[in-house]
DNA sequence: TCAACTGAGTTCTATAATGCAACTAATTTG
DNA sequence: CAAATTAGTTGCATTATAGAACTCAGTTGA
């Protein structure tokens, strides 16, 4: 089978989902925010019911990958903490946006369990947006996508994301390769 | 092995992973957006690499999530389109939390490849952050999470999400639980 | 002191998911 | 009407996962 690795793609998400992608580290990295930042090995295997060998796997990938660190806690000792990176801390808006997708479209909005607060005023955070750079929220209808060629960078395609303009006749591009031959 | 499902852990990430989170699901979600929101399941196969029959079981995971549709583009043909459904389009936060995220923290970023740019004005999308109601960029250290309870809602510890107050005591204490435990 | 307990893993085994290639079955195209 | 395209399904080999049992050093406590 030899699990695909996402990283030859040259495509940030893929290559982001090769390190968060997997099954659990997402909620690992959840979980290490519930936790202020630090979390111990049995303290995520507990609060997760992930089982050890998964667990110290994630870890190695999280760690390998810069997201999370492993300090020890006393000198000479086998005991250990992990915590988060300034690049795992920066995980912090996907993880919101993940939450605030789910609870957006969510059947049983009661059932909702978490929410982000602002510790100064207590008021719930924003929804997170697309935004320009004074701050106006954006939709797919106002953006679009450019390509990094070897002739510089490339619009993929007039509107990419304008979905009032979709017609059957878009079928046939290959927005990405098609922008590349152009260019080439 | 029964492949944990995480639908039964009261966390919108957790079951938001359990749509999105899926090897390939998050890919196919970027290869919308970047065709438009439109694809076909030849289309999918050939600028993902992705198999045919992981393709037909992400294609039905998401479909039975409500993030994209099937639709014939002929009357009694057998050809079909996917697309994505309002349901969909809104994971464009995520993506573009992902992508950001990972292009912040890439070694080489004379490899990024794709940006997402304002029609209007050409410019580029600001950095996505959470903000609050004023739109004003929020870290860590602002926020606090707070837990529904039986009881209503509590917080889970007094700074949870301020890394400048931890110390090692902090490892002792499982925030959720103890959370519901006080609740009850 | 010495036995029991923790913490942080490793090893073992079953089952499930993945990738690939080959095969269908219904349209289209030439 | 034969060949090609589309959208899958089926079979098989390989890999990942879950769970339990096992290890092994350091800590506790009677």
């Amino acid at each position: 089978m030899v699990k695909k690795s996402f990283s030859d793609m040259a495509c940030s998400v893929a290559q982001a989902m090769d390190v968060i992608g997997e099954w659990w580290s997402m909620l690992i990295v959840r979980d290490f925010f519930v936790g202020g930042g630090r979390r111990r090995f049995e303290q995520l295997r507990d609060s997760l019911g992930i089982s050890r060998n998964i667990l110290t796997e994630r870890l190695r990938t999280l760690t390998e990958a810069g997201v999370i660190e492993k300090v020890p806690l006393q000198e000479g000792g086998r005991r250990y903490a992990y915590q988060l990176t300034d690049k795992g801390r920066d995980l912090l808006p996907v993880m919101i946006a993940i939450m605030q997708w789910w609870d957006r479209w969510e059947q049983e909005p009661e059932q909702r369990y978490m929410k982000v607060r602002v510790r100064e005023t207590g008021e719930e955070i924003a929804p997170m947006s697309v935004q320009n750079s004074r701050g106006q929220p954006l939709g797919y209808q106002d953006l679009f996508m450019t390509v990094l060629t070897p002739r510089g960078e490339m619009k993929i395609r007039e509107w990419p994301l304008d979905f009032r303009s979709l017609t059957e006749d878009d079928r046939l591009e290959l927005p990405m390769e098609a922008a590349e031959q152009k260019a080439s």
